[in-house]
RNA sequence: GCGGGUGUAGCUCAGUGGUAGAGCGUCACGUUGCCAACGUGAAUGUCGUGGGUUCGAGCCCCAUCACCCGCUCCA
């Protein structure tokens, strides 16, 4: 048999049951996945690391000092004003038309500049005289057979130039008082069926004529009511950042909370990808894993530096081998306009040679706020309370909002009311988890046979503990079932008494089980159990009473 | 969206126009004494879906859906 890392894993993880196709049944749907049993409980246990670690009981901040979090969980539908403010519906509301052939959008106000600037139309414009109209059919001909070839492969006059310079030479011959200007002369070059299609319009890379120009958004869209009017359109959101930020005013006033501090949210969102692709790794619904932290301007480098090097090493303590674990700082280039600086934290996946992001850590800067604020109408800043009171005293008055109509300069104002920074660290679960997965697959030979294992962190693992009695006899699935019964009430454990003990250990590799405890013949004579670990394969002898403990010890790690 | 590949049992696959198969897994019974034991038996398929050609289609043709690879896209 010869499958690839991913091929195999893909495999294991439908027939184990940690993930399969959505709607399998009906043909599944592309860009949607599904948790099965194991899956679920392993996606589970990521989200409350992440909320444990990052939310309840994140580590001390840059100074040493506590740091505040607390969490939110807003509608998945929100106002559609939100997108508005966040950029999200402007990004993508002009028209685009896309290129028949190679796939490329362009937007459809600004193609002929585009087409003026491109490639191939500079090569050709070279071979003709617009302002005259005239044309050199040899001329022409050969662009086609030569650079054309090169630069416009599906451009009409390189496809098929007898047919396309024919129907031009029609047209000048035929008008020879209104010469084509170039904007026509572009469109018949474009045009090989002229009776069928009427003129077209050339994509600015590749030549192919572009499809219609249509609204092109990676939201989805629904329906508010009865009905589906554009005044009741909503989207399913396609970040759980906004929430946050919508909801920044309300935390502050109901938590009694002050700078520096961070809201969370884990949750699902929703994006119509283009290209669904690489398992679970791209998909049009997934849920995100998202922390704004909120502090002053002046310390929001810290901050983000905190952030990002938190991130990185929560992914190392969870088991990701550091190696395959890349951050990796934006250029400036490639950083939205208003961050001031980005860390994506990649992946090395085995379908790709190139690592793939995992988490974002963005410093967002006051935008998301100021565009909330200036939307809305409604105050985002925050106004320091200890700042004012050690410092009012020398502004001369005990009001605020009395001293500011002295009209103090910006800059003075802006030490006690201000639009906070944000620095967000926003992480995939199934990204996380397919990596987790990726991670923890495993294949090593025993005695020439192959044992397959999921090395996942012990926190991680779907179950924890497996009980099984060596044999079916001598009140041996009697005291396996009672240590059954108490351990589930603390972890997911698994019974299972079917079949040869060994065979059992190895179902239990390929769940990822860190441990399985054996009632054997010793059991009844000294109350000890054997514990094995998955990995070392080292069995070492257990009191019953002790097990909760050293299982959670074990744990813990 | 384009190009290439794939789709048959839970998984991996064989099956080139004439009775639907194998290995593994699953289940039952027997056996069981620590790393995928053994014996016996059993269940499991609209051959991705929908059309077409044919006396007859898993196999040929068309369409469609899904997955994989390469482009493209990923605000």
């Amino acid at each position: 048999m010869d499958m690839s890392k991913m091929e195999k894993l893909v495999s294991l993880c439908k027939r184990r049951g940690f993930i399969f196709q959505s709607s399998e049944i009906y043909g599944g749907l592309n860009g949607f996945w599904d948790y099965g049993p194991l899956g679920v409980e392993l996606k589970r246990n990521i989200k409350e690391a992440w909320w444990q670690d990052m939310v309840r009981n994140p580590p001390p901040g840059p100074d040493g000092q506590e740091i505040s979090m607390v969490g939110v969980d807003c509608s998945i539908i929100m106002n559609p004003k939100v997108w508005i403010a966040s950029g999200h519906v402007g990004t993508f509301a002009d028209p685009t038309r896309k290129c028949t052939k190679c796939g490329r959008f362009v937007r459809a106000d600004q193609l002929w500049p585009i087409l003026a600037e491109c490639a191939w139309m500079n090569s050709l414009i070279q071979e003709f005289t617009p302002i005259t109209g005239h044309i050199d059919t040899p001329r022409l001909m050969k662009w086609a057979k030569g650079k054309g070839q090169r630069l416009a492969p599906n451009l009409a006059l390189v496809r098929n130039p007898e047919v396309t310079l024919s129907f031009l030479a029609t047209r000048v011959n035929g008008q020879p008082d209104a010469p084509p200007d170039l904007m026509e002369m572009t469109r018949y070059f474009a045009t090989e069926q002229l009776h069928a299609t009427g003129l077209q319009e050339p994509c600015p890379v590749c030549g192919a004529p572009l499809g219609d120009a249509k609204p092109f958004s990676l939201m989805f869209e629904s329906h508010t009511g009865v009905e589906k009017t554009d005044d009741a359109k909503v989207y399913l959101r396609p970040e759980t950042a906004q929430g946050i930020f919508v909801n920044f005013p309300n935390v502050l006033d109901s938590s009694r909370l002050k700078l520096p501090f961070g809201i969370a949210q884990v949750g699902k969102a929703f994006r119509n990808e283009v290209t669904p692709r690489n398992y679970i790794f791209r998909s049009r619904e997934f849920e995100q894993m998202e922390i704004e932290f909120f502090c002053h301007p002046a310390e929001s480098m810290k901050w983000y530096e905190y952030w990002r090097d938190l991130r990185k090493n929560w992914y190392t303590r969870l088991g990701i081998k550091s190696g395959n674990l890349r951050p990796r700082e934006q250029g400036k280039e490639e950083l939205a306009h208003y961050s001031i600086g980005t860390t994506d934290i990649e992946y090395l996946f085995p379908f790709s040679e190139e690592p793939q992001e995992l988490e974002g850590v963005a410093h967002r800067g006051a935008y998301d706020l100021t565009q909330h604020a200036t939307h809305s109408g409604k105050d985002m800043s925050y106004f320091d309370e200890e700042a004012w009171e050690r410092d009012k005293a020398s502004r001369g008055t005990n009001s605020f909002k009395e001293w500011l109509k002295s009209n103090p300069a910006k800059e003075e104002v802006a030490k006690y009311s201000f639009v906070p920074h944000v620095i967000e660290p926003s992480a995939g679960a199934d990204r996380f988890t397919l990596a987790v997965l990726c991670e923890a697959f495993d294949e090593e030979e025993i005695k020439g046979d192959v044992r397959t294992v999921m090395r996942f962190h012990p926190r991680l693992a779907p179950i924890k503990a497996a009980i099984l009695p060596l044999v079916n006899k001598e009140g041996m699935p009697e005291i396996a079932q009672k240590i059954y019964r108490d351990l589930k009430k603390t972890f997911n454990v698994f019974y299972d008494d079917k079949g040869a003990v060994g065979r059992r250990y190895r179902r239990m590799d390929e769940a990822g089980t860190p441990y399985c405890l054996t009632i054997d013949g010793q059991t009844l004579q000294d109350q000890t159990v054997t514990i094995r670990d998955r990995d070392t394969l080292v069995q070492e002898r257990v009191a019953i009473a002790e097990l909760e403990a050293v299982i959670r010890k074990r744990i813990d790690v």
